[in-house]
DNA sequence: TTAAAAATAGTAATAATTACTATTTTTAGT
DNA sequence: ACTAAAAATAGTAATTATTACTATTTTTAA
């Protein structure tokens, strides 16, 4: 893989930010520094990004998938209202990982814990 | 919610499988019952069924959502080989629900907690 | 039995993502 | 620095999952 500006900058706004962007808002904010990267760019750096490992995707089932550079153990939040995802600093127990890689399901590359419910902003704003 | 013959078709057909298909798998299968259901149609039973809790939505970041009768406190194994979902036994801890839903964060209303790998099928033939 | 409400089939539309290709950038060796 | 091969890009077209729309059919409750 060889160097390229464009995916510097995907993971450099990918690290800055807390909000799991989605690779819609990552190309909005990339293309203030590159105007003429094109989504199709996002997406592949994202794939390969996540390929070796440096970054996550998480699959909330809102229909489009989010990105978070931070790839330390940690779980997420998603609010279905807002569809918002936030960070838990909970991670799924080493009791369960090792028991599911242990099951004899296969290898275990990763194991991701969603919480999904209503945030307390979007309770108040009565949704 | 009125009655229908389709949703009871696609829930009967959910019932009976531990596959965990898509909307399209379980759109073939229910067509064989009845022939002129349309794919919005299992779709929007889906939707339905997903809302009111008799059926659970697993996202696995696949492209397509898979779906899940058994709605009991589970987890799930995914292979991003042959992207088969596979049932495991293992829950997310009362621990971890409960440290999410006092974390001030708002309602929790599910917790789901995704392994990935490669499964024993998967790695035989050699991929 | 009947009329209102809900659901359906069939089709069109949308939105996220991937594929393709000609051009540009990066890299490793000179 | 110079250059050729390899990799990456922009721009666009294509694909795929899902949702929206509408005229017709089914379900329900009186």
């Amino acid at each position: 893989m060889n160097y390229s500006r464009q995916r510097e900058s995907i993971k450099e706004y990918l690290m800055s930010t807390k909000e799991h962007p989605t690779a819609d808002i990552i190309y909005q904010h990339v293309r203030e520094e590159y105007p003429k990267i094109s989504l199709g760019t996002v997406y592949r750096n994202l794939t390969l990004l996540v390929e070796v490992g440096e970054v996550r995707k998480i699959s909330t089932g809102d229909g489009t998938e989010h990105y978070d550079a931070d790839t330390s153990a940690h779980s997420h939040y998603y609010c279905r209202c807002c569809h918002r995802v936030m960070d838990l600093e909970i991670t799924p127990s080493v009791d369960q990982i090792l028991a599911a890689s242990s099951a004899g399901l296969g290898t275990v590359e990763s194991a991701n814990l969603l919480f999904t419910g209503v945030c307390k902003e979007c309770m108040e704003s009565q949704n």
